[in-house]
DNA sequence: CGGGCGAAGATTGTATAAAGTTTCGCCTGT
DNA sequence: ACAGGCGAAACTTTATACAATCTTCGCCCG
């Protein structure tokens, strides 16, 4: 059967023109480069990709159901801006279920897979090395994604990408130092459980990982209305 | 500052017309009044609801990201046919996340809340008393998210929402007997622990009526093929 | 001089029409 | 008789045009 000239699976992130419009905005918002609050035209984003408002409005939809883009009506869309009850709801619900998938992803280890790991750590190092900030937040956040590909459970999967989208606005919005992104080196740990098969090691230290990530925020009401003028000033 | 010009909070169920369209499509998929596997055309859907297909579109891109809906390129939309595979991974987010919330709308509990489930109880076992099948499926539904809005965890509710749409597919394709949807009997008694602010008794009630409905489905993988023929004869 | 009202401009929401793709029926050739 | 290919119909996809709504700026009134 020509697999070839059917996609028969019905791939998300395909290489549809709507699917690059989202991800191209999702690497911007990811990467830091559009800040909580600047409004996203549909006319703006359709010039820039060539591409008419149909489009633009099926992506903008699909990032608003992810929780990092809020349409309101007749206004526009815009890149979210979590609030710190937001923050500390997001990662609970990550304390909650990353241990859970990571002791799935031990289940299914493979030489492969902890290759593509140990190839995403060394990725990590060098962008950090580099001092390259972008590609070092998209990177920590992808790590986590790849855990929860290697668990093979596509619910925790489609739950965990929407958490990790709005814990890299909530990072940018509320971290307390500039502290370059989350440790790397607590990956490295983790990595190290997972070749072990150390289940319960690889929980824990998935668990602390997120705890130690939310304890370097300064989850205080008041930012939200002294970064207007920052994010203003510096559009 | 008049708060009631502008609507202020997002709703997204609120009164427009998509989301007339969606909750529409969503109640007939949840009450099993649409099988899995039905063609959802959208000119079909239009004239139902006197809408162009734009907004039928919107409807149902809605509906394909919270999983009960499957988008097939150039070919339209269906109504999801979960997978064995599937349902055991809903199943396993459900017990993984609704002890979790169950304890958090101990925290949250009032005579309001208390009223409010009391009510939901008493609809339920009128639905059931008179046999409408249709009412008691969105019925023992929705006492799960009724719960999960107690809690006040809006990540929680969201994800709780798909997992409860995709389990109402699940028990219709899957179920072994013609038993009456879940046991009611069991929302009795999780009102009960909650009531009594006892919350290890309210999440291990919770665990084990999932438990319980897990058990009562056959989660073979033939079913999927036998199915095809049973709704094209139904339809 | 400050505040409220109103019209112009811009942006989104909705509908309709054109374009591309798939599917199904039919016909032809072997 | 049956397999394979051609063609038309129906559908989705995409683009464009129109209508409704909100924001903004200027003006008038107190």
């Amino acid at each position: 059967m020509a697999a070839k000239t059917r996609p028969k699976f019905d791939v998300p992130d395909a290489s549809d023109r709507v699917s690059r419009i989202r991800e191209g905005v999702t690497a911007a918002i990811l990467e830091h480069r559009l800040l909580p609050g600047t409004k996203l035209g549909e006319d703006e984003i359709g010039d820039i990709y060539g591409a008419s408002r149909t489009l633009v409005r099926t992506a903008l939809q699909q990032l608003a159901h992810e929780g990092i883009v809020n349409i309101e009506k007749n206004r526009g869309a815009f890149v979210a801006r979590p609030t710190p009850a937001d923050a500390r709801e997001v990662f609970e619900a990550r304390r909650l279920i990353e241990p859970t998938i990571i002791g799935h992803a031990i289940d299914a280890v493979s030489p492969a897979w902890i290759d593509r790991l140990q190839r995403h750590l060394t990725e990590e190092r060098e962008a950090e090395l580099r001092g390259d900030a972008r590609a070092s937040v998209r990177l920590s956040g992808e790590f986590h994604r790849l855990v929860a590909e290697m668990s093979g459970h596509s619910i925790y999967l489609g739950f965990l990408k929407e958490l990790i989208a709005r814990s890299s606005l909530i990072i940018l919005l509320y971290r307390r130092h500039d502290t370059p992104a989350c440790g790397t080196d607590h990956h490295a740990g983790i990595v190290a459980a997972i070749r072990k098969r150390d289940r319960e090691a690889a929980r824990a230290q998935m668990l602390s990982h997120l705890t130690e990530i939310e304890a370097e925020l300064f989850l205080k009401d008041p930012a939200a209305d002294e970064l207007r003028l920052v994010d203003v000033l510096g559009a």
